[in-house]
DNA sequence: CAGTTATAATAGTTGATATATTTTACTTCG
DNA sequence: CGAAGTAAAATATATCAACTATTATAACTG
């Protein structure tokens, strides 16, 4: 490649890689590897993952290596618990000032959604990361919708939403019309069971399969 | 120095030259400059100056120069906005979760504090940061303490907090109290005065003195 | 005066070297 | 014979200084 940039192509790549749960907590990155891969030197491959390590998606251990970062399921509850506390405060101010355009936006997210094939997840957790996202935007404060597309980015790679896929264009629905029709109440109580909705499966899916690679210890 | 880890220690003093206000917005980094004051090569003021800049402290502008971040007052306000959502969550869950060394903590941070002379600044700065991320702490939530911390972190450049100064100390005393005597009004209402104090300084200094570097279209 | 080109300044990239950590093998003691 | 500690080799990262490509500035021309 060597192209100008190449820092942030290649660091867009690997933090995609980890948000789709393409590498395990805990793996380790080999940068000689990356370098090669990407056709590159290894500073660029260096920056990428030093800007991931401060994002809290990967884990440095100077002179040793790099690693995907581990989280214990304390972390795991803390994040949905902090993501409950930004969402909420969004749809309450989104209620209000929300645009027509901001709420097609919001409608036409699952437009073409299939089912749950395994094909479709991938697409499935983008889409599902945009909603919140576009819903966080659209309480008009950039900062919260930031914060949270950063905590949605380190919680993707955990959400597996095998079960939660079905139901969810649905909910989503309910709570864009909620938001339409103003209904502030109805539109926080379907948020809330959403977000609780996809703890539960990231949970579960964890607990059966995962077990062996997380730090369980609280 | 050419010490081990000399990035990470770089990182920490050009960091808090920033937050300390100690560089202006806008102003430009000279890398070689800071190469030759910390005796080593511009690969570690590199990394720093990269880390600071995913972090929202510097701005990169590519092929051009590394920059203190300028903010908008659109920006301003919606930190502070968000400021206020972390924080009334924050102390929504202390009043029940918080420790009694946690209130002991709160109590001495200003032990020794003894008036508004301009020496004294950065010391208050640096205990209004501690005093609101220990408030976050004890909450028992890690992640909505750390959001909280790299907010204030951004935040703290801005707030001279000369007026205010005078009174934090008796704010925040207030707030530590209802907080120990349960009484969740009370600290929430003291909790939401000491930041609107805070940000009315912060607007007032600012729109006095350095309005030509700011981006005030909004 | 505007648009263009040339020059200077600056960050990004490279590959080699230095240095820290981790692993492994060997020695010694229980 | 096994376990523990130590030393040395291997592995991977951090650092360095030179090179390259881009951007900004200044001079020049129409």
């Amino acid at each position: 490649m060597s192209l100008p940039n190449s820092k942030s192509t290649i660091y867009t790549e690997i933090r995609r890689s980890i948000i789709m749960g393409h590498r395990k907590p805990g793996e380790r990155f080999n940068v000689e590897e990356l370098a090669d891969h990407y056709q590159t030197s290894i500073t660029p491959i260096r920056d990428a993952l030093q800007m991931l390590g401060q994002e809290g998606l990967v884990t440095i251990k100077p002179r040793s290596g790099y690693f995907v970062t581990r989280i214990t399921l304390k972390e795991l509850r803390d994040m949905f618990e902090l993501r409950n506390i930004l969402e909420l405060a969004a749809i309450e101010q989104a209620v209000e000032r929300i645009t027509p355009e901001q709420l097609d936006e919001l409608c036409s997210i699952h437009a073409g959604y299939t089912g749950d094939d395994e094909v479709s997840y991938d697409r499935y957790t983008e889409e599902n990361r945009r909603f919140h996202y576009l819903l966080a935007e659209a309480s008009g404060n950039q900062e919260l919708a930031q914060t949270l597309g950063r905590l949605l980015d380190r919680l993707a790679r955990f959400m597996v939403l095998r079960h939660a896929g079905k139901t969810m264009p649905e909910t989503h629905a309910h709570i864009t019309k909620a938001l339409e029709e103003g209904e502030i109440t109805s539109a926080r109580q379907a948020l809330l069971d959403d977000i609780k909705d996809t703890f539960d499966s990231s949970l579960e899916r964890i607990l059966e399969t995962e077990a062996d690679s997380w730090h369980l210890e609280i």
